[in-house]
DNA sequence: TAATCTATATACAGACCTGTATATATAATG
DNA sequence: CATTATATATACAGGTCTGTATATAGATTA
């Protein structure tokens, strides 16, 4: 990929995040990352198109470094699901985190017809999906049920996160969803 | 209040709702209100004047309406707990919910000095301040914190539910609330 | 050196936005 | 009937937005 184009999907993340999506101009981004909007149209075909791959490579980075730490930090399906959540805290402090984009998109793109919304919808259907997946391999009875709970948590803690950061809104999500998760595995 | 008045805050909310607030212009409004600019602009000083009071109604509203179901469905402190997310519940599927407001405008508007998202932020405060009530009341320890998860899953339910209705994120939320409500009673 | 490819600089069209100015109609009140 | 308050109709100024058109600079390749 040409280093134009990942600079400003990197801008267009952080600008997105920090001012909202559609109170930021393709001029704010361009002039942040140090180029035109001849070629920002060059590699994007249009506003939309940029925020759908700014919301795919965002969705995708988190999703296979969650993995990578998941497989790479435990080796007991329940062991896990148990610490799914101190993975995310990580995540959520570390100074790279922007945000979870999905989150933002759905609730700035409510029209279901929406590429972006749809997209949005999709990503936090797979997220949802690899949570279940999780807690079926540690034999969970209701493994969707336990993801959804797991996935409400989560999301609610990243927007009390994203509003106020520093919140510590994690580290109780994460108490409510060790709580959770025991009580799912005895049963 | 002018019934013109009550009419355009209640086409607003509805508007902010189904298309989002930066994306629903005041000559929208006015159209589906059936009245002109130059009305809309005699009873709010600007766009983000009405933004404010569409908010405002929004929460106390809600606010008023839950806690009158409390008070009147429940008597002991751990009771009016329990069935906290009852009512929310029925708030969330009833046919005349629109959302809350503040979780759609602190996306729109992240930008932490503008008066919209400090609204917004004050408002997810008080209600979490409400839940810290009830489960002081109840003799919970530690009352804030279990007011905290139980906003994340309130929060992250009506999240889902604003994304896909009927998606019966709810009905979950409410069975994790009664397990970490269990959980920080018998301790 | 000449040709080609990539990025820049700049201007602009067309659309939409907020907020206001001006003039008119309609209803209530003296 | 006359006056006054309220709402409408309409136009527009000034700004921002997306997306494109045109012309130019700089670098790479033949």
């Amino acid at each position: 990929m040409s280093s134009l184009k990942s600079k400003i999907l990197e801008v267009a993340t952080d600008l997105f995040q920090t001012r909202g999506i559609n109170s930021t101009g393709v001029d704010t981004i361009v002039a942040v990352a140090g180029t035109t909007k001849m070629t920002l149209y060059k590699y994007f075909t249009s506003k939309e198109n940029l925020i759908l791959e700014v919301l795919d490579k965002g969705h995708q980075d988190f999703q296979s470094w969650l993995s990578d730490q998941v497989n790479s930090g435990a080796k007991k399906p329940s062991d896990k699901l148990q610490k799914l959540f101190e993975f995310i805290e990580e995540w959520v402090t570390s100074p790279n985190f922007r945000g979870m984009g999905f989150i933002k998109a759905s609730a700035e793109f409510p029209n279901e017809e929406s590429p972006v919304h749809q997209l949005s919808s999709e990503q936090s259907r797979q997220f949802r999906q690899y949570i279940s997946s999780l807690a079926s391999e540690a034999n969970v009875q209701d493994a969707d049920g336990l993801a959804l709970q797991l996935s409400l948590l989560f999301e609610g803690a990243v927007q009390a996160e994203q509003m106020k950061r520093g919140s510590g809104a994690m580290k109780y999500a994460k108490k409510a969803a060790k709580i959770l998760i025991d009580g799912a595995l005895v049963s």
